[in-house]
RNA sequence: GGAGAAGUACCCAAGUGGCUCAAGGGGCUCCCCUGCUAAGGGAGUAGUAUGGGAAAACCGUAGCGAGGGUUCGAAUCCCUCCUUCUCCGCCA
């Protein structure tokens, strides 16, 4: 969430920034709820010291043998006041909570305002590959070759879900297994989160309230109506990640935090089929290898860059041609400052689609879920920055890998960098 | 899933309604005394969030696992929840 003392100190420059996502805001209600606010807790203030020195004076005065019932008579007026006064303050901190709760990340400086229109493509690795025959598309070749069964997969658990099969099952492993070695070689912690998490992890990453029915929620029959209780499949590792530490004070020391998971993804995806994405394009479940930094302030530029080197260089190692986009203000997802796509060559599509998106949170997500770190340059508590990335996510990968790399006779060949995983150069 | 016990600060821990706006240790920080390694003495040690204030000072408020409630007053009594431990049950 973005800090109130911002809004307050600044609400034309943040309406500004707010602006070149698209999003319209009135700050004037924050002012007068934030006034309305200190002066209930002022006024509260007072009240409660008012009865807690009354209120001591009563065993004296027992002691001594005295009438309590004055000083008991006006710390019960005193008390109903306060009650009044703190159920007043209640409402209109949730008011303003609920408001400023709402509000998107602020985007970077450098982040251009506008939609997908405004991307800007920063480079291109590789090139189109040339077929000197008419290339399949990689449905035709999954299910020519036994990669994937996508009848099946719907059959047990409708359309948007697939199975992965014999040597499809090896390369979606292999590649698995080639991101996590690569991660583990650059010194990132392997995290393993709970599939399920709570409410506070959606609410934490900035994805809750917003985007609460876009997920999956297991609900608990005898918890019914209690939100709280319920568990919801994760959409993506970072909503674990970014929560790892929430609540906590992290040691100056222990930053950067560089983190990687892989889990399943789960996501409803409701309406937003678009006919051409068949196959593994778009599914409710797919693999990813996640990437998260924990940084201070300073360090948080730096994270990104290495962040986005990162997600290239496997995509690079793979051989795949593809293309870095530093996306527009309005297409960044609403926690994020910044975000660069990579988004690779689907031939049979003719487009590029995204296989990782690389973002930083700045302190946002932080603000929301409690994360801080004390800090030697202010001497105080500072919220850290997240970062996230994917680093891969499988789903568009394996595509483009069965595309790219497929042969006039039909066989794929297997990159060089997965060989050694599929146990095979190439799949006939 | 069931039964019991517990959760107090960096750690251990006292504390069943008001001289506890949390005792006492340990640890840590500083000072003194000794001296180059030990030992002793003294002081400090509730972080944090938040309101007032130009303010670093200073004055308040909240805070004893979390959230409610009772009360003039709650670490203490009541309710709900979370976590940990012990035992039982179930189980891929």
């Amino acid at each position: 969430m973005i800090d109130i003392k911002l809004i307050l100190a600044d609400p034309d420059g943040v309406k500004a920034k707010l602006a070149k996502k698209g999003c319209e805001v009135d700050f004037a209600k924050v002012a007068e709820l934030d006034a309305k606010r200190r002066e209930l807790i002022k006024k509260n203030d007072e009240l409660k010291n008012e009865r807690n020195k009354a209120s001591a004076e009563v065993p004296a005065l027992k002691k001594a043998g005295k009438d309590v019932s004055a000083v008991i008579a006006r710390t019960k007026a005193i008390g109903e006041e306060i009650a009044a006064g703190d159920k007043a303050l209640a409402a209109v901190e949730t008011e303003l909570n609920d408001f400023i709760c709402a509000l998107p990340n602020l985007p970077d400086d450098d982040v251009v305002a506008g939609g997908k229109e405004a991307n800007e493509v920063i480079k291109v690795v590789g090139k189109k590959p040339e077929f000197g025959f008419k290339p399949l598309d990689h449905v035709t070749l999954c299910t020519k070759h036994g990669l994937i069964d996508y009848e099946r997969g719907v059959k047990l658990s409708g359309s948007g879900h697939w199975i992965y099969r014999g040597m499809g099952a090896r390369l979606e492993w292999a590649l698995l297994n080639f991101f996590i070695e690569e991660h583990l070689g650059d010194g990132y912690e392997f995290i393993m989160p709970p599939l399920a998490l709570g409410y506070n992890c959606g609410y934490g990453s900035g994805q809750f309230p917003k985007f609460r029915d876009e997920v999956y929620w297991i609900e608990n029959a005898e918890a019914e109506g209690d939100k709280k209780k319920m568990k919801f499949m994760l959409p993506t590792a970072e909503t674990a990640l970014v929560n790892l530490y929430s609540g906590e004070i992290m040691k100056e020391s222990d930053l950067p935090k560089k983190l990687f998971a892989y889990t399943p993804c789960f996501r409803k995806e409701a309406g937003s089929y678009r006919s051409e994405e068949r196959g593994m394009i778009r599914g409710h479940q797919f693999n990813k290898v996640e990437m998260v930094q924990i940084t201070t302030p300073e360090q948080s530029k730096a994270a990104f860059e290495e962040l986005v080197g990162k997600a290239c260089s496997l995509v690079e190692k793979l051989g795949l041609h593809f293309r870095l986009s530093k996306l527009a203000a309005g297409d960044c997802s609403a926690s994020m400052a910044r975000t660069y796509d990579i988004e690779v060559w689907i031939p049979s599509m003719g487009i590029y689609k995204e296989v990782s998106s690389v973002s930083n949170a700045n302190d946002y997500q932080a603000r929301r879920n409690g994360t801080r770190f004390k800090s030697s340059v202010t001497g105080k508590n500072e919220f850290v920055h997240t970062l996230n990335g994917s680093g891969l996510a499988t789903s568009r990968v394996l595509p483009a890998i069965v595309e790219q790399y497929q042969q006039a006779d039909g066989s794929i060949v297997v990159p060089e960098a997965l060989r050694k995983y599929v146990g095979t150069d190439i799949i006939k």
